[in-house]
DNA sequence: CTGAAAGCGCTAACAT
DNA sequence: ATGTTAGCGCTTTCAG
């Protein structure tokens, strides 16, 4: 074939805008280029930001991600046979993962590439990860600095990953800072779970004067709970919340928060993830079966950050 | 074969746990049984929830949903390539339509089926909408009720088809009450664009004494301007938000909104395409060219209702 | 180094 | 009725 047929045969190609049949290829190549990601309920706004990073980097290394929303676990089983066992998929993010899960001893039995992000399973090697006691950190050292000494943290479900390594934090730094680590309440990651907590908080130890909590929806829980007990914030009470949101700014006061960085979470699931699929030998790098973080695990570079707005201030004298 | 064998093999198969390969029954049936559907960026959260109802119905349905963030225009084409020239799906649900948007064009051309969910396309004969003039009767007539008649309305981005929409029912409502709808100030659907359409109303026209906002965003944004200026909603300033979301509840104060049956509406769309896919003859039910609701086009029954909550009031004597 | 052919797993049309 | 076969569009291997 002269070099001239073929320019004229890719040029033509161009020109009507041919695409190769994703189904054919993938029939023939057993490899379909897309990637599954199963997120808990997308209310929570912290995943749409994770999963807009996972989207923008799947489509920037010619992968399609296909997102799922895990809204009940039972329907774990039926959401797994259509993604996972017709085929569709050659690796899955799961950002939903619970201890007990039956969806993780599924994937290691199946032997489909995967990778673990934001709530980790210990010992899987497959954890992608924030990192969020520096994320605790930065909020309680705001509030240290504002001079509060009677912290309080309410906490997300501690069967779920992230909320216990904040919990972890939050008393490992009280310990260096020589103070009680007690004021802390459990609850969902919403704005119920919020409101509730900051309630049992100021009902348990009224000389509270800062709470922490596990996520920005709960911050408008506890802003709310606050003012329902008429306590002003910040001048009674200063309120810091895990991960920030757009809305947060526009809160009755805005809420201080953290900034997580949940973009490049979502990006670096997806290279995980791609990186296991494209792996030579292996069906997804095996996992140590060691407690704590194994071999695979990954911490994003990118450290939380403070973003002060108007629900933080100095600790009032009670 | 002897039904005794026929049983033997349906058994194994269950237990095997076999599914037919997806790609290889797409590239037969030249069907892929995969639904795309084309959002506007999720922090909206409006979106989240007609995603929710069309990843229901459509796995209900034995399709697969394919979700892709529409989040800038100039990656239209490259969307439309990825999913529907490499023959991915079989069908596309719009929601993130504008006029002039280059992926209209590039649908009715190519003859994919495909329908227009929340934001219409005029004439299209595609699209599935709400009522959303009855979501702002119910909300006028609310505010009516509660003795307000300088009512000024934050509205979206006229480009919007249901900001315009919305935009026209609040002028007709006024007409009808024999009141000058002029109050109206444009806005982007966000907590910010509701913040400064709520200042740029209060500077216009002082004696306004309630806001209705086109989006819960809005409502968010302009109690967040109340606040700034100092005055008390709604003691001295009612607002009320379209579109409900479990957050309005926990807003200081809590939001009074119009709950808009936007499950239903992911739902219906779906179902929409199906059934265009499904037609016999045509790849989509032709559109006829005329202006307004054309034959196709598809309105919601559940209603929008009222949530009253706490940041609507009487109005004040000013 | 170019060109033909086999086959991925399934289903629809065919021959028994 | 049951069983056989061709072929969807692509890629990879093998023959020329």
């Amino acid at each position: 074939m002269r070099p001239e047929l073929r320019e004229r045969v890719i040029t033509a190609a161009r020109e009507l805008g041919y695409r190769p049949h994703a189904a054919a290829r993938a029939l023939r190549r057993s490899q379909t280029s897309v990637l599954g990601m199963l997120v808990p309920p997308l209310l929570n706004p912290v995943y749409t930001l994770i999963v807009r990073g996972a989207f923008r980097r799947a489509s920037q290394r010619d992968f399609t991600l296909l997102l799922a929303e895990d809204i009940e676990e039972q329907h774990a089983e039926e959401t797994f046979a259509q993604l996972v066992l017709t085929g569709r998929i050659d690796g899955l993010i799961v950002a939903s993962a619970r201890p007990g899960h039956p969806l993780i001893a599924r994937l290691a039995e199946h032997g489909l590439p995967h990778v673990f992000a934001n709530r980790a399973v210990a010992g899987s090697g497959r954890n992608v990860m924030m990192d969020d006691e520096h994320g605790v950190d930065v909020a309680l050292d705001h509030l240290y600095a504002l001079g509060h000494r009677a912290i309080a943290h309410a906490g997300g479900p501690s069967d779920l990953d992230p909320a216990r390594r904040r919990t972890d934090a939050f008393r490992r730094w009280h310990e260096r800072h020589g103070l009680e680590p007690s004021r802390v309440v459990e609850g969902d990651f919403l704005e119920s779970g919020g409101s509730e907590a900051a309630l049992e908080i100021l009902r348990r130890w009224p000389d509270t004067t800062a709470i922490y909590t596990s996520s920005a929806s709960q911050g408008i829980g506890a802003i709310h709970a606050a003012w329902t007990l008429g306590l002003a914030v910040p001048a009674r009470l200063s309120i810091i919340g895990a991960a920030d949101m757009p809305l947060a700014a526009y809160l009755v006061p805005p809420l201080t928060s953290v900034e997580m960085p949940l973009f490049e979470l979502g990006v670096a699931a997806v290279d995980a993830l791609i990186s296991q699929i494209e792996a030579p030998g292996a069906p997804g790098a095996p996992a140590s079966p060691t407690d704590g973080p194994a071999a695979g695990d990954l911490v994003i570079e990118t450290r939380p950050t403070l973003v002060a707005r108007g629900s933080t201030g100095p600790a009032p004298r009670l």
